[in-house]
DNA sequence: TTCAGGTATGAAAACGATTTCAGTAACCGG
DNA sequence: CCGGTTACTGAAATCGTTTTCATACCTGAA
């Protein structure tokens, strides 16, 4: 393995001007420049990235946290966030919590001993009081989480009006009885969602029924189960708003299966707009997030806030999500076909 | 930021013996230990990983390559592959190679500039010769893939085989008139299931029918595309072999649209055994493969060659693959519900 | 003619750890 | 009491860059 003490040898030069050619620092002559490059062409020459991250004290590397790379709607995250990283020059290092606060902040020990510019969080499992101490090492960016202690960028969809528009769908296609159905982690997403929901059910005078609320359904065997215990309700709900297409999708193949019709016995709205809402029959009412955007946002904000060296302060970037209709909302769209 | 010679410092002692304390080396005093503990602890001081990367040579980072993350196939491996490296105390930094040969020669200097300490390869997307010199500047192992010319270690699944259970399972069905379907990457994946294919078509003295073959189908989309072709064929297949799950339920979902019955006019078979094999009406006949168990010895065989320094040697692994039989080839397991 | 300022280069310090080497004290068997 | 381990400690070299500082030349304006 060739040094740049090597290349300064072979070209006559110093370690400081190769360095300066390395770098595109200004004040090399051109004469100079071409010997350089046509010795570490010959010696195959490459800076060595620790020596250059001790002195420069940056990594070029972002870590990324996520609960679980298996979840489709974090796998489209970490593929839209790796991309953009790639891009701007910056290499992504993964972290599953797996939903573990001790996990998360055993991670979060990479901005400590300096192994990452910044961290990336989409997903938190500990408190913020927890989290800030580390500010003082790095930056740290909220993607798709938002807490209201977090004095932090965050970058995320707005999940009241997702939960909103999908609610009020089922209210215009005249459900009453809706059921609402989530996950339980400690994010915010799901509580935002649930804001909307109540709002849409609030405008159409309709009560929040406790009886029809779920709130530990992740999987799609989730979903199976789910739909059992709400036809073994005395009053089996029309409509179920779901936290995620897995979910619905879970209900709709269970319904499938036991003869419920989808969507005259039950209307499905799923979220996220995953592959599986136009391969299952019936097609999946969801909710459309822009994924992308927001991860490319989230990592532009990080590389301004790794220039800009002021990490403590509070900053919003919301994206709007969009409803998007299929058949296991709308009777008639099975007729179209 | 506190260094190691603050600590040292605050102790009372040299650098030395506080390195010795974090490394765990023998030859420290208890009281002496005690003293560095304590002021470690004091000054919340974590070792910079750069400066120990810089002087011990390496960085308890491995990369690992990717076509692209949203394929379900991959995201398992991800997965499975990040929580290996915890374990181990490693990190994983993640390479997206969206198929093309450029970035993946790009992102191969990340072992050359001595960023990460090996690669893994569960792609490959440059003739071995391309990539071969790499191995001087750290070991490179394949995981789910093979290079007849690579010198290095494999691990990897039995895609003969595979191919071979699944076509046999769709004979002994009674079938004939057999398409297969595959992608079209360079990767000799595929190109083993189809020696296995046609291996199970000879042992039945049928032959294979060029028309049947289709080798351009990556996505659920292109199942789609490709159940039309099949069945704008003069002599349309009565089954079909898929390289994956989510072509196979393409197929199954276009098959449905249109009125045409799965199995009874066209049986279907996948790869991968992914979640929507269960989700979708027929469930998909599947081969089973144990990505979890791949990717952990990929990552061991890894950490051993790191250790060993002995790269160039080849070794292969092979985990066996497991048919999975479902509604979309057997007609009375339908009935069975 | 002088002086300010831009251009070009290199010697040496700095980044923060680990490793080598050397030295001292304690212990133990002969 | 002596020679040889074993246990413990620290000074200094080292890893491979970037950055600071010093120096020198050249140009153009006063």
């Amino acid at each position: 393995m060739s040094t740049i003490e090597d290349v300064a040898k072979l070209a006559g030069l110093s370690r400081t001007t190769v360095s300066r050619v390395i770098n595109n620092h200004p004040y090399v002559s051109e004469d100079k420049r071409k010997l350089v490059m046509e010795a570490m062409k010959q010696l195959g020459y490459v800076p060595n990235s620790s020596a250059r991250s001790l002195r420069s004290q940056k990594t070029d590397v972002i870590a990324l946290f996520v609960p679980r790379i298996m979840n489709p709607f974090f796998s489209q995250l970490v593929e839209a966030m790796e991309i953009s990283a790639a891009e701007h020059g910056y290499q992504l290092i993964i972290c599953q919590t797996r939903y573990s606060p001790e996990k998360e902040l055993n991670y979060m020990n990479l901005l400590k001993t300096k192994q990452v510019d910044g961290v990336i969080l989409a997903s938190i499992q500990n408190d913020w009081k927890v989290l800030e101490p580390f500010l003082q090492y790095g930056p740290i960016v909220l993607c798709n989480e938002f807490d209201e202690q977090a004095n932090v960028p965050s970058v995320m969809l707005d999940q009241v009006h997702g939960g909103y528009i999908a609610t009020k769908h089922l209210l215009e296609q005249g459900h009453r009885r809706i059921a609402y159905c989530r996950g339980s982690t400690r994010s915010n997403v799901a509580s935002h969602r649930e804001i909307g929901f109540r709002k849409a059910l609030a405008e159409y005078g309709v009560e929040f029924d406790e009886q029809y609320a779920f709130r530990d359904a992740f999987h799609s065997e989730d979903g199976r189960r789910v739909f059992h215990q709400m036809m073994a309700l005395p009053t089996p709900p029309t409509a179920v708003f779901t936290g995620s297409d897995e979910v619905a999708a879970g209900i709709i193949s269970e319904a499938n299966k036991h003869g419920c019709r989808i969507p005259e016995q039950l209307a499905v709205v799923g979220f996220d707009n995953q592959e599986i809402t136009e391969l299952i029959e019936p097609s999946i009412t969801t909710v459309h997030q822009p994924v992308d955007k927001m991860a490319q946002k989230a990592l532009e904000v990080m590389i301004d806030k790794i220039h800009s060296r002021k990490y403590k302060q509070r900053e919003i970037y919301e994206f709007p999500l969009k409803l998007i209709v299929r058949e296991s909302t709308v009777a008639n769209k099975l007729a179209q076909l």
